[in-house]
Formats: C-alpha cells, sequence, structure tokens
DNA sequence: TCTGGGGTCCTAGGACCC
DNA sequence: TCTGGGGTCCTAGGACCC
C-alpha cells in the first residue's frame, strides 16, 4: 500500500492531501479530537461527521512535538525533507518543522488493512500477510493471472482496491517473492512494475544491496566494508566466498538473491509464535527509586498480553521480559513453564521471576513482556480431555 | 536530535537423554 | 584412563521486517 497510514488519513481528512505530513507520536482516538474541537473551535458544534471540515490550521504540527516518538509513516511531500519511517520525531521536526503531525490510530489502519485484504482474496485466493500494509499473491493458478505478464491482474486488483477502499497501492510482478518485493518499489506510488529473470541484469543489479529483503543495515555495512555496493557486485563473488565470510547459511542466500534465485511458497496460513506488549516510558525510571510507577506499569503490561492471547484464543508456555536501558542496549529473560497459561496474574508472577535475574543498577527507558510458545487454547482443551480420557478404566 | 511497537527467524551454548 | 554421537529443549542475544 501506498504511504499507508498517511493514505488512511486523507479519507477522513482530505483537506490534507498533498501536505507534508507525518503519523507517529502515540495513539489517537478519534472522540478525543472532536473533544478538543469543541474545546478549542466552539463557534461551531463538531460531531464525528466533521471531521473533513477542520481547518488545516487546527492540526498540531511537527515543530510543536515534545517526546520519545518515532514516524511510522511520512507523505510524499513530507520525504523531500529528507525525514521518513522509524526517524525521531524531535529530529524529523528539525528538517520540516512545519509538517502536520498526527498520532497513528491503528484500530482504523487494520480495519483499512483488512478490507485491502479482503478485496484481493475474493480475486487471487492464495494471498501471505505480510503485515498491515503489504501482501504477496500468487498469480500462477488464478484467471487470466498470465494475461500481458500478469499486468492485466495487477491493474484489477488496484482497481478493485481503491474502488472498495478508495487507497492505492503498488504492485510488482515477478516470477518469485524476492525480485516481486523489489519490483513493487520501481513504480510507487500507484504503480505497476512487472520484472522477468532476463531483467535481473539491467533492473537489478544496479541497485544497492540494501535494497533486498533481508540484508539490513548490519549487512549492508559488513558488505560495503568488502567493496560491495550493489546487488550486481553482490552477484559477481564466489558463492564460497560469501559462505566463507558471511556463513554457511546466510552466505548461500545472499548468492541466491543476488541472482534473483528465491523457492519460498506463498504461505496463506500461519500460527502466531508469541505476543508481546512493550512501552518506551516518557522518561527514563529506576528499579529503585520508581520503584511504584514501574510495578504499575509491568502489571498493566501483564494485563495486555494476557488479554490478547485470550481475545485471540492462545495460551503459552515461555513467559519472558525486555528491557532497554538508557544507552540502548537491550537485555531479555524468559522462563518455560510446566502449563500454559493466558492468566495475567499467572504472567505478572511468572515475568517478574525473570526480572529479578536481569541487572537493575541502571536506569532503564522501555519495559515489555512477551508469551510464546503459543498454542491454540482450544487445542490444549482438547489434548487435556485426551489426556483424561486415558485416566479412564478401559472397560466401562 | 536521539532512536516505537509488534513480530519472525537464526545462532550458539548448555542441559539432558538415549 | 579417557572419555561417542546423535537428538531435543531451553535460554539469550541479535538481525531484520512492517
Amino acid at each position: 500500500m501506498d504511504a499507508f497510514y498517511a493514505s488512511v488519513e486523507w479519507l477522513r481528512y482530505p483537506q490534507l492531501k498533498g501536505l507534508p505530513m507525518v503519523i507517529g507520536g502515540g495513539r489517537r482516538r478519534e472522540d478525543e479530537l472532536i473533544a478538543r474541537l469543541n474545546t478549542e473551535r466552539p463557534e461551531r458544534s463538531w460531531t464525528a461527521a466533521d471531521l473533513a471540515d477542520i481547518p488545516v490550521d487546527f492540526f498540531p504540527l511537527l515543530r510543536d512535538y515534545v517526546g520519545r516518538g518515532v514516524i511510522t509513516t511520512a507523505s510524499y511531500a513530507a520525504r523531500p525533507f529528507g525525514i521518513g519511517s522509524a526517524m525521531g520525531l524531535m529530529k524529523a521536526a528539525r528538517l520540516c518543522p512545519q509538517a502536520i503531525l498526527l498520532p497513528a490510530d491503528f484500530d482504523e489502519y487494520r480495519r483499512c488493512s483488512r478490507a485491502f485484504k479482503q478485496v484481493i482474496q475474493g480475486i487471487a485466493p492464495v494471498m501471505e500477510d505480510r503485515g498491515i500494509d503489504e501482501v504477496y499473491i500468487d498469480f500462477t493458478h488464478v484467471p487470466g493471472g498470465q494475461r500481458e505478464g500478469g499486468r492485466v491482474l495487477a491493474r484489477l486488483i488496484q482497481k478493485s482496491i481503491f474502488q472498495a477502499t478508495g487507497l492505492t497501492c503498488s504492485i510488482g510482478v515477478a516470477p518469485n517473492k524476492l525480485l516481486a518485493k523489489m519490483a513493487s518499489e520501481f513504480n510507487k506510488p500507484n504503480g505497476i512494475s512487472i520484472v522477468h529473470e532476463a531483467n535481473l541484469q539491467t533492473l537489478i543489479w544496479p541497485l544497492p544491496c540494501r535494497k533486498i529483503n533481508g540484508i539490513g543495515p548490519k549487512a549492508d555495512a559488513k558488505l560495503q566494508a568488502h567493496g560491495i555496493t550493489t546487488i550486481g557486485e553482490l552477484a559477481a563473488r564466489e558463492r564460497s566466498w560469501l559462505v566463507e565470510h558471511f556463513g554457511r547459511s546466510y552466505g548461500a542466500w545472499l548468492h541466491d538473491a543476488a541472482h534473483g534465485r528465491d523457492e519460498r511458497p506463498v504461505v496463506t496460513e500461519s500460527e502466531p509464535v508469541s505476543m508481546s506488549r512493550e512501552t518506551t516510558f516518557d522518561r527514563d525510571l529506576h528499579a529503585v527509586h520508581d520503584k511504584a510507577e514501574l510495578g504499575a506499569i509491568f502489571t498493566r503490561l501483564a494485563e495486555q498480553v494476557a488479554a490478547d492471547l485470550q481475545r485471540k484464543g492462545y495460551v503459552g508456555k515461555t513467559i519472558g521480559i525486555k528491557l532497554r536501558y538508557t544507552d540502548f542496549k537491550i537485555a531479555t529473560r524468559d522462563t518455560t513453564v510446566a502449563e500454559h497459561t493466558n492468566d495475567a496474574r499467572r504472567i505478572r508472577q511468572v515475568a517478574g521471576q525473570c526480572l529479578k535475574r536481569v541487572p537493575l543498577d541502571r536506569r532503564l527507558r522501555l519495559l515489555g513482556v512477551r508469551v510464546g510458545s503459543l498454542v491454540k487454547a482450544a487445542e490444549l482443551a482438547g489434548a487435556k480431555s485426551s489426556e483424561e480420557d486415558l485416566d479412564l478404566p478401559l472397560f466401562q
């Protein structure tokens, strides 16, 4: 999806379209916005139906932001100022103070996410969920999926999504997921790009290695230290050289990726492995000095994870914590318990034991609670009752 | 000017078992 | 006196992605 969060906001606030704008800095609820409108613009009685009438100068600006948030989405008009995803808002404010700042409304983004995915599945059922704004689609067996190299189907999907949601997307069509992902970036926004194996040298090899999904900042820095900047330069290295310097698994994968090889299937179903909640504090907290505040946050995180597990019908047996110190160093501790659980008090209790195993002499900026080794609660109930069945006398 | 929140997967060492 | 070769599970950290 193109600038997904910003685009969703434009559906409600078309007056902001085309302006430099960033999403980030906490959660927002529409009723709070309306309450603020009625306080600050009392000349009119505002309701949820009036959002498109809110004057542009009502919206908060990046220059007034104070806090620890990051940008989750920057509008295309904001990007020339050098700001983009994951950048701290305080830094972004220096580069583009006049940008409008909207806190994120994840409930609404999730609603739109479900909507566009439903449209796709109605057309091409073999779809892999890759997060809130991205999917892989297998065109292979979709009627018409091969016409014009996939362009006809891609256009149909774009048009159908736009009709259903008012949102635009960019589609890359290629023989595998690796190349399709890269292709999808070629023509943003609202574009289609088709990459064949034969285009590897002309379209893919000139790109920086970082464009490969799976080469992050660390691997890129290491490649650059070896004088490898482009995917073509990576492809020119011997497989054995890459294995020698990057390990058997990652080295071989780098070699395959640089040659456009990727056999991964489009996976339509998967089960979650873990669920977690974490929070960065407004100010750094000390385990001793801010014990009460920290304890309350800890309990809340445990309750939130438990609620997530219960709502989605999972139980887990590996319970852990995550700390981030002021120097950004992370520590994790976890414990696997005998019985699966989704109980807030049990999670809080076991997480509390984990907390005792980590150094707490320095200030913290983040605390998290995680539950892993998940299974469906219903499946566990089934296993339990069949265990109980075994206790029954054989002849009854 | 500091750097969110929610995930997945991989690696590596140690315990433990057969 | 010198100690194999699997395998699984657990834990901690780290890279990477949306």
